[in-house]
DNA sequence: GCGTGATTACTCGGATACAAGATGTCCGAGTTTGAGCGG
DNA sequence: CCGCTCAAACTCGGACATCTTGTATCCGAGTAATCACGC
């Protein structure tokens, strides 16, 4: 039960789209360099967000990825149901006669959570420093 | 990100030793008759519950395992952490130059759901309906 | 009856096997920009 | 100066390799209760 490397890679990225908030694209290379991880790797998780709608990808020279969604609207929990999928965190399996009340409690955890980071948005982030990642 | 089954089976074990609120130790193949897995598997989990405190095990014959502590003071986030861990769900592995605010922000979420899961008892669920599983 | 040993019913721990998912890498294909060249 | 072509700079997608983790099994060792047996 971990957060992948993935999803923080996936939050970080967007945290660099949102702060250059710009039209022009932004290369994966650029993106990749600055967080530690190879070009190729980063890009298969950038289109798991161009698949949530999150984000567009611009092909060709000068392409990259941008926003596409207004920054205000983009919280950290759209970007982790991109990389992690938006299932239950816990599934009974056990074929119980009735409901699972162990299961109603896990998710009403998980839905506290979940709250908290719909509520948290990414551009609340940008404001306080400039960019240092 | 999934809670694993071992948790599952650790709350649903947990449950019934509660359920059963007895001085004599419950053995495993009961245990793990009544939720369809393997008695050296589930006993493999229960050592965890036992070094973690919430429970001890009583050899030789009739033995197994009953509650050390008083049930009213298991609470599903013990559980889930002497089979998952106490880490955090979310580790930046980024060398920033200051402190991460993403990770901030998902280890206040965090914060949220364990709160939920700190409050909740095992034995809340017992009274409800008697003990089917 | 009463100790004493053997048997039985358990848990415990380590070693092992297997499957699935996370983490990366590599390469070919498609796409856009921009430079270079010829008219 | 205009338009065409071509190369370069990109992203995209699939296939593959590797590593870790979860899941599960097997077996030998230890332990306590109980049974059997002999005194």
């Amino acid at each position: 039960m971990k957060y992948s490397k993935a999803t923080n890679y996936a939050l970080h990225t967007m945290l660099l789209l949102v702060a250059a908030a710009s039209d022009k694209p932004v290369g994966v290379q650029q993106l990749a360099e600055k967080q530690g991880v190879s070009p190729t790797y980063l890009s298969k998780i950038l289109t798991k967000l161009v698949k949530a709608g999150l984000i567009e990808s611009a092909s060709g020279a000068n392409g990259g990825y941008l926003l596409k969604r207004k920054k205000e609207d983009i919280s950290f929990l759209d970007i982790i149901h991109a990389i992690e999928g938006t299932t239950s965190l816990f599934d009974c399996t056990l074929n119980h006669t009735t409901d699972c009340l162990i299961q109603k409690v896990m998710v009403e955890a998980e839905q506290k959570m979940e709250q908290h980071l719909k509520d948290q948005k990414i551009v609340d982030l940008v404001g306080t420093l400039t960019v240092s990642l």
